[in-house]
RNA sequence: GCGAGGGUAGCCAAGCGGUCAACGGCGGCGGACUCAAGAUCCGCUCCCGUAGGGGUUCGUGGGUUCGAUUCCCUCCCCUCGCACCA
C-alpha cells in the first residue's frame, strides 16, 4: 500500500465535511451533528465530566487577492494547537471569517476595471485567475467573493483545517454591521470616541484622502510637522519702500514671513532667509494674519483647515532685499535669492542657520561669492558679505561653528556635493543627541537637545512666535495622476491616550500569556506611545459610522472584538437585523438586567458568548503588535469583564521564498493549491510546522519541502510494514525496554512543547528525533521477534497520536488501520511510569559509546580487527568513582581521602591520574545520572552487547575484566575507566 | 533615532554555564544493495593524527568564572515595527 497523499487527503476531507466533525456545541446544547460526533469519540464519549471549552482565533483573511504559503502557515498553527487540545479532551471551536472592510479591495477593483497592467497580471499569472471570471471582479464583493471562495476557503479545507465552516461571515454583513454599530454607540456613549482634525494624505484632483495603496509616487513618504517661525516684516522697509518708489511689500510690522523648519531649536541661529526671485509669491491673510508665503503653500494651508484668502501675488524678486525680525531675538536680517529654494517645500520662505546646516554653510559661502551680482535686486553687497554664522549650540568634537567642520571633513566643495547630504545627515543627528543649547536659551540652555525640542517648541508657540504645518519631504503623487498633499480633516477618534483606558490595557498584557515572551514589552510599549486613533473614512467598505453615514469606519477599527461575534454568527438567521439594536447587544453582552426588556433571542444567545469566551489563544503576526493586536486588547478591556478578556496572543514570523521575500505583484509566491498537489498536504503543513517555530520567519525552499515529503512517504512505508506485520506480543528484551523508555521521554518533550506553541520543538522530538532512535533500534533488536513487533506496534500508535496534528490526513488513517479508530479521537498520549527507566538509557549509551571508540581506532589505524578484547575497570577504580561521587568533585579532597588507603597509595601516580579524571567526569553530570550510572554492572551491559558489536565489526568480541587477569597482548588493560572500558583490537 | 529580534561549520538551523567540534535537515564524499538508476541502509563531511588523541572555532574586542557558544560590557552588521496601512 504506497503513500498516495491525494487520494488518502481527499477522502479525510470528505470525511470530515461529511460528518461535520469541527463544528463545535457547547456542551450540553446539543445538535445532530454534536451528538454523533460525541456517540464516536472515546474520550468524552461516555463520561458525564464537561470538557474545557477553548477558543483560539486567527485574524480573518483579507480577500484582496489570493492565498499564499504564508497565510498556509498563518492558519495552521492555530489549526495544530486546536487538534492538539481535542486530543487533550477540551471542546475546541476555531472558527474564521472574511475582512473586506476598507479601501483595498475597491482600489483592487478599481484598478482592474481600468486594466491596469500589474493588477491584470497578478490575477491572471499569481492567482490563475480564468479570462471569463474576470468580469465578476469588477464589483468589490464580487471580487472579495472570489477569492474567498476559490482560494482561501479552498485552502483552508485542502490544508485539513479544523475549522467550524458554519460561523463564517463577512465585515460587510447587514448583522456585522449592526454589531459594529453597537459597539461604536457604546463606545461614543462611554467617552472614547472624540471629534478633531487630523492630517491625511489628499489628493488635490480627486479631492478626497487616498491611501498609501493609492499612491503612484512618494509611497513611502511620509508627513512631517514643520515648526514655522513667524519672523515679521520690518519698519525700516515700509519706511525704505515708501521712500524710493518701489512698491511696498511690508506696510507694517503686521506682516508675517513663516518660515518652516524641523529643528525649531535653531531660532537663535537664524542669519538670513532666502526665496526663490523667479517663484510667485503671495500675500494673504491666514487666520486673520496677513502672511507672505509661496503661491503653493497658500494652497496647503488652505487644505490644512486655515482660513486663508489671497490678497495679491507676485514675483519672489520683489522680496529680495527686504529685512524681516527674528520673533525671539528681534534681530533684523536680510531676505537674500536663491535658487536652491523650492516654492513647493513648506511655506517657500527659508531660514539660514549657516552655523548648524551644512546647506545653509554653503549657500551662505557661495552667496557671498556672488554678492556683486545681487546689486541688481538693490541688495547691498557689504551686507551680504557681513552676514556672520551665529551658533547656538555646542557639540563635543566640534569647534565654534559644527557646520564648517562638517563641511571640511566630509570634503564639501559645492551645494551640489553628494557629500553634503551625508555630512548634513551625521551632523543633524549629532547635535540632536549630543549638542547643548547656549546661554540665550535662558531655561533651556545647557540642555541636549533631544531633551527638550518639544518643550521649546511650545514654549515659543504659546508666546505666538511659532506656529506650524505638515508637509511631505518629497513630491507625492496619486495614482489618478494628482498631486496629493497633507490636509487636516475632521475625523473622529478612539482616545487610545485616555489614561483609565490604557491602564486597562497595561492590565490584560500583564496577565496575557505573551507567546513569545518577548512580546509583551512590545505590547507595553505600544500602549505607551499610542495616541489618538482616527477611526473613520471617507469611503470604502464596511460600517457607517452610527450618527454620520458619510464616514465607514476603517478596518482596523472594526476587528477589534469581532471574536465574539463567531460565538453567535451562525445562529442569528432568525433574528431580523433591525431587531439587533442597542438593547439586543447589550442584553448579548451584559446580562439581561442590563437593559429593561431584554430579547429573549439575546438571552439565548448570551449562552453560547458566555460558554465560548474568553478566546484562549489568537494567533496572530509580529507586525500586528503595534496596532491590530493591542487594539484588540483595548476594546476587550473597555467592553468586557476582565474574565473575558483574551488569555493568551501567540505572534507569528513572516514567510520567505527561497530565501527572498514573497511578492504576488512579482509572481514571487507559492499557492497553497499548487503545493499541495505537488506534495500532499501532510507535507505542506509538515514542513510549515516543522522548520521554524511559530513566531521565527520560515523560508519555503522546494527541494526541502520534497524531502520532507520523502521522510514522510519513508514513515508511511515503515508504519504499513508495522500495521501488516503479525501483532506480536509483550515479551520485552532490554533493548525494547530502552525504546520504550525514549518514547515516554518523547511524550513528555512534545506535550511540554505543545503546551508553549513550539511547534517545531514538538514534531522534531515526535518525528525526527524519534527516527533517530528508531534507527538504532533496528540495529540492536531482532525486529522479528514478537517482543519487537509489540515494541514496534505501541511506539507507532503513541507516535501517530503525537504527530496528528502536525498531519492529520497520515497520522489519522494510520492510526485507524493500526486500532480501529483514527488517532484524533483517542487521547493525546501521557507517560507510561512503568515504562519510564533511566538505567536502561544508562547502559544503551555505553554500548554506544563503547561501539564509536572502537569505530574511531578501526578508522585511525585503518585496520579490519578479528578480535575486539574489552576490558571493564577494576574494581578498585570503581571505588575511586563512589569516593569521588561521594566527597564531590575536588581533586584535592578526593585525593586526601583515597590517600587513606594503603593499596591505592601505592598506586601512587597512576591514582592521582585517574581521580583526575574522574573528577571531571562527575562535574560534567549530575546527581541523577550519576545516581542511575552506579547501579549498573558495567561488564553485563557489554556482554549483553557482544553480539552486537561482534555483527557490527564482523569480528570476535571478547568482554574481561581489568582485574580478572585477562588476555592482554599489549597491555591496554589498565587503561579502563569506569564507564570507559579499555579496548585492544588484533 | 526609538522599540524589538538576530548574527553558530558550504547552506538552513538547534544549543543558551560543564556530558559541545557543537542535535537535526539540505548539499557533498565514500560504502552496501542493484544489470543500472532511484529509493533505502551504513559511515564520513573545521584542521592534524597508524589506538579511542591533539589543535583551532560559535559577528568583533574586552570582562566574570576552575570552565563560556551559553553570563556582563564595547563595537560592527542584518531583519521587523514606529501609526492612521491591511
Amino acid at each position: 500500500m504506497s503513500y498516495d497523499p491525494q487520494e488518502l487527503e481527499a477522502e479525510w476531507r470528505e470525511r470530515w465535511a461529511e460528518s461535520g466533525r469541527y463544528e463545535a456545541d457547547p456542551d450540553g446544547r446539543d445538535d445532530e451533528a454534536g451528538e454523533a460526533r460525541r456517540a464516536s469519540n472515546r474520550s468524552s464519549g461516555d463520561d458525564e465530566e464537561p470538557r474545557d471549552a477553548t477558543f483560539v482565533t486567527v485574524p480573518y483573511p483579507y480577500p484582496s487577492g489570493g492565498m499564499h504559503i504564508g497565510h498556509a502557515r498563518t492558519y495552521t498553527v492555530p489549526d495544530v494547537y486546536a487538534r492538539y487540545r481535542r486530543q487533550q479532551g477540551d471542546n475546541v471551536l476555531f472558527p474564521i471569517g472574511w475582512h473586506v472592510t476598507g479601501t483595498p479591495i475597491i482600489g483592487a477593483v478599481e484598478r482592474l476595471k481600468k486594466g491596469e497592467e500589474e493588477q491584470l497580471s497578478v490575477l491572471r499569472d499569481t492567482y490563475n485567475v480564468p479570462e471569463d471570471t474576470l468580469e465578476e471582479l469588477e464589483t468589490p464583493m464580487g471580487f472579495a467573493r472570489h477569492f474567498i471562495e476559490n482560494h482561501y476557503k479552498q485552502g483552508m479545507r485542502q490544508l485539513g483545517l479544523s475549522i467550524d465552516w458554519r460561523r463564517e461571515f463577512t465585515t460587510n454583513d447587514e448583522r456585522y454591521s449592526k454589531f459594529i454599530t453597537w459597539q461604536y454607540e457604546t463606545l461614543k456613549e462611554r467617552g472614547l470616541l472624540e471629534k478633531g482634525l487630523h492630517p491625511v494624505n489628499y489628493c488635490t484632483n480627486e479631492e478626497q484622502p487616498v491611501t498609501t495603496h493609492d499612491l503612484l509616487e512618494g509611497e513611502d513618504a511620509e508627513y512631517q510637522e514643520y515648526t514655522l517661525i513667524k519672523f515679521r516684516a520690518s519698519q525700516r522697509d515700509a519706511e525704505r519702500a515708501s521712500g524710493d518708489g518701489t512698491e511696498p511689500r511690508a506696510e507694517d510690522d503686521g506682516t508675517i514671513y513663516p518660515m518652516a523648519t524641523l529643528r525649531p531649536e535653531t531660532v537663535r541661529g537664524v542669519t538670513n532667509a532666502y526665496v526663490d526671485p523667479d517663484a510667485t509669491y503671495a500675500r494673504a491673510i491666514v487666520d486673520g494674519e496677513e502672511w507672505i508665503v509661496s503661491e503653493e503653500a497658500t494652497e496647503k494651508f488652505d487644505l490644512q483647515a486655515r482660513d486663508v484668502s489671497v490678497e495679491e501675488t507676485f514675483e519672489g524678486a520683489e522680496l529680495v532685499g527686504e529685512h524681516v525680525t527674528n520673533p525671539v531675538t528681534g534681530e533684523e536680517i536680510l531676505i537674500i535669492p536663491a535658487d536652491f529654494v523650492d516654492t513647493d517645500n513648506a511655506t517657500g520662505v527659508v531660514m539660514s542657520v549657516p552655523a548648524h546646516s551644512p546647506d545653509d554653510w554653503v549657500a551662505l559661502e557661495e552667496a557671498k561669492a556672488r554678492a556683486d551680482d545681487l546689486t541688481e535686486y538693490g541688495v547691498d553687497p557689504d551686507e551680504v558679505r557681513a552676514i556672520e554664522p551665529r551658533a547656538i549650540l555646542t557639540i563635543e568634537g566640534y569647534g565654534e561653528f559644527p557646520a564648517r567642520d562638517a563641511v571640511e571633513e566630509h570634503g564639501v566643495d559645492s551645494a551640489n556635493d553628494p557629500a553634503l547630504e551625508e555630512a548634513t545627515q551625521e551632523l543633524y543627528n549629532r547635535e540632536f543627541h549630543q549638542g547643548e543649547l547656549i546661554e540665550e536659551y535662558g531655561e533651556f540652555a545647557g540642555e541636549v537637545i533631544e531633551d527638550v525640542r518639544d518643550e521649546l517648541k511650545a514654549h515659543y508657540q504659546s508666546q505666538g512666535a511659532f506656529d506650524s504645518m505638515y508637509d511631505f519631504a518629497e513630491e507625492v503623487v496619486c495614482r489618478c495622476g494628482g498631486d496629493v498633499e497633507v490636509s487636516e480633516q475632521e475625523t473622529w477618534f478612539l482616545r487610545y491616550n485616555d489614561e483609565a483606558w490604557s491602564e486597562k490595557v497595561l492590565r490584560a498584557i500583564e496577565n496575557l500569556d505573551a507567546i513569545p515572551e518577548t512580546t509583551r514589552e512590545q505590547y507595553t510599549h505600544t500602549v505607551d506611545w499610542l495616541e489618538e486613533w482616527p477611526c473613520i473614512r471617507n469611503y470604502g467598505l464596511g460600517t457607517r459610522l452610527p450618527w454620520d453615514d458619510e464616514f465607514v469606519i476603517e478596518p482596523l477599527s472594526d476587528s477589534t472584538i469581532y471574536m465574539s461575534y463567531y460565538t453567535i454568527a451562525h445562529r442569528l438567521e432568525d433574528v431580523p437585523p433591525e431587531a439587533m439594536d442597542k438593547d439586543f447587544f447589550d442584553t448579548l453582552f451584559y446580562g439581561a438586567d442590563a437593559v429593561d426588556n431584554p430579547d429573549e433571542r439575546a438571552l439565548e444567545l448570551r449562552e453560547e458568548w458566555d460558554y465560548w469566551y474568553p478566546v484562549d489563544y489568537r494567533c496572530s503576526a509580529n507586525d500586528l503588535i503595534s496596532n491590530h493586536l493591542t487594539f484588540f486588547l483595548y476594546h476587550h478591556a473597555e467592553l468586557f469583564e476582565e474574565e473575558q478578556w483574551p488569555q493568551g496572543i501567540t505572534s507569528m514570523g513572516m514567510g520567505l521564498l527561497e530565501g527572498e521575500k514573497m511578492s504576488s505583484s512579482k509572481g514571487h509566491v507559492v499557492l497553497p493549491d499548487e503545493a499541495i498537489e505537488e506534495y500532499g498536504a501532510d507535507t505542506v503543513r509538515f514542513f510549515l510546522l516543522n522548520s521554524s517555530e511559530p513566531w521565527q520567519d520560515f523560508d519555503w525552499r522546494a527541494d526541502e519541502v520534497g524531502s520532507t515529503r520523502d521522510q514522510l512517504e519513508r514513515f508511511w512505508n515503515r508504519a504499513i510494514d508495522v500495521i501488516e506485520a503479525p501483532e506480536g506480543e509483550r515479551d520485552l528484551e532490554t533493548i525494547d525496554r530502552w525504546l520504550l523508555a525514549q518514547l515516554q521521554e518523547t511524550v513528555r518533550d512534545v506535550t511540554d512543547a505543545m503546551e508553549r506553541f513550539e511547534t517545531r520543538t514538538a514534531s522534531q522530538h515526535a518525528f525526527y528525533r524519534f527516527e533517530e532512535h528508531l534507527k538504532w533500534y533496528r540495529r540492536r533488536a531482532d525486529l522479528d521477534r514478537p517482543g519487537s513487533r509489540w515494541t514496534l506496534r505501541t511506539v507507532l500508535e503513541t507516535r501517530l497520536r503525537l504527530l496528528a496534528p502536525f498531519i492529520p490526513f497520515m497520522a489519522n488513517e494510520l492510526h485507524e488501520r493500526l486500532t480501529g479508530e483514527p488517532a484524533e479521537d483517542v487521547p493525546w498520549p501521557e507517560p507510561v511510569p512503568e515504562f519510564e527507566d533511566r538505567a536502561v538509557v544508562a547502559q544503551e549509551s555505553l554500548v554506544e559509546d563503547v561501539l564509536e571508540d572502537v569505530r574511531d581506532i578501526v578508522d585511525v589505524t585503518d585496520t579490519d580487527p578479528e578480535t575486539i578484547r574489552l576490558y571493564v575497570a577494576a574494581d578498585w577504580k570503581r571505588d575511586v568513582l563512589d569516593t569521588v561521587i561521594d566527597v564531590g568533585p575536588n581533586q584535592g579532597q578526593v585525593m586526601g581521602e583515597v590517600m587513606q588507603n594503603d593499596e591505592l597509595r601505592e598506586k601512587g601516580d597512576a591514582v592521582n591520574q585517574l581521580v583526575g579524571d574522574l573528577v571531571s567526569f562527575v562535574r560534567e553530570r549530575d546527581d541523577e545520572t550519576l545516581a542511575t550510572l552506579s547501579e549498573i554492572d558495567e561488564r553485563a551491559v557489554y556482554e549483553e552487547a557482544a553480539d552486537f558489536l561482534a555483527r557490527e565489526f564482523d569480528a570476535d568480541v571478547e568482554v574481561y575484566a581489568e582485574d580478572g587477569d585477562p588476555v592482554d597482548p599489549d597491555g591496554k588493560a589498565s587503561q579502563a575507566q569506569p564507564f570507559r572500558p579499555a579496548i585492544h583490537l588484533e
